[in-house]
DNA sequence: TATGAATATGGCGATATTCGAATATTTGGA
DNA sequence: TCCAAATATTCGAATATCGCCATATTCATA
């Protein structure tokens, strides 16, 4: 079925993907970007952490293809680079949410 | 919206079921899993690896709580743990396919 | 061109991962 | 009980990642 057991290449490709977004603030970076493009000093204002910290993750983000950035206005405004970054978020979300909550939420 | 952005905790925890899948060969187990439950050493064959290598990376998924084993007439058998994981790999499976290749194949 | 805000990068110590080889443990059957 | 197959663990060296500070770069505007 799935190629990926036997797709050697593929499986490594997957899982750069997976580790790009297996770090809690680039998380939640793309988390925001799944609702809305912002820059640089608005992603370390809403997430409280430090503006060279953003743009490190952003680094390593836009390395692996997952987001991109256009400047305007004198500020550099990420996006999501890959649409269907969306529902892979909503996926480890529902995954990583107890599935006590999730029915109680009528999910 | 999503919770994600503004809860560091839940975050964490996505972030870490995202680390325990992003490996080449755990990706492969558990995309094996998925299809059906197995053995060490039927992991090891069907995955060209070693048994201890193939052992070590069941650990840190049994660890993480991603599958669990079951003892079976000599044999360690796996299963995932969490059904949710089948959507989680039919996720990242399509996100790591280019858009050309998921268009021709209609999906 | 000079300035300041916004963003990006370099470097570094600490910590974590990875993989193979060797070894330990568990288990079922003779 | 003893053996052999199946699985698990430990160890060490190479590599990678993390978090942070300091600094460099870019860019719009004066």
């Amino acid at each position: 079925m799935s190629p990926l057991p036997d797709n050697a290449d593929h499986a490594e490709h997957c899982a750069d993907i997976l580790k790009a977004l297996a770090h809690p603030l680039r998380l939640r970076i793309i988390a925001l970007l799944c609702e809305a493009d912002e820059n640089v000093s608005g992603l370390a204002r809403r997430l409280g952490a430090r503006q060279s910290a953003i743009s490190q993750q952003l680094r390593i983000l836009r390395l692996n293809g997952l987001v991109d950035a256009e400047r305007a206005e004198g500020f550099s405004v990420y996006r999501l680079a890959e649409p269907r970054l969306r529902q892979m978020v909503a996926c480890v979300e529902r995954c990583g949410t107890p599935v006590v909550l999730q029915e109680a939420s009528n999910v």
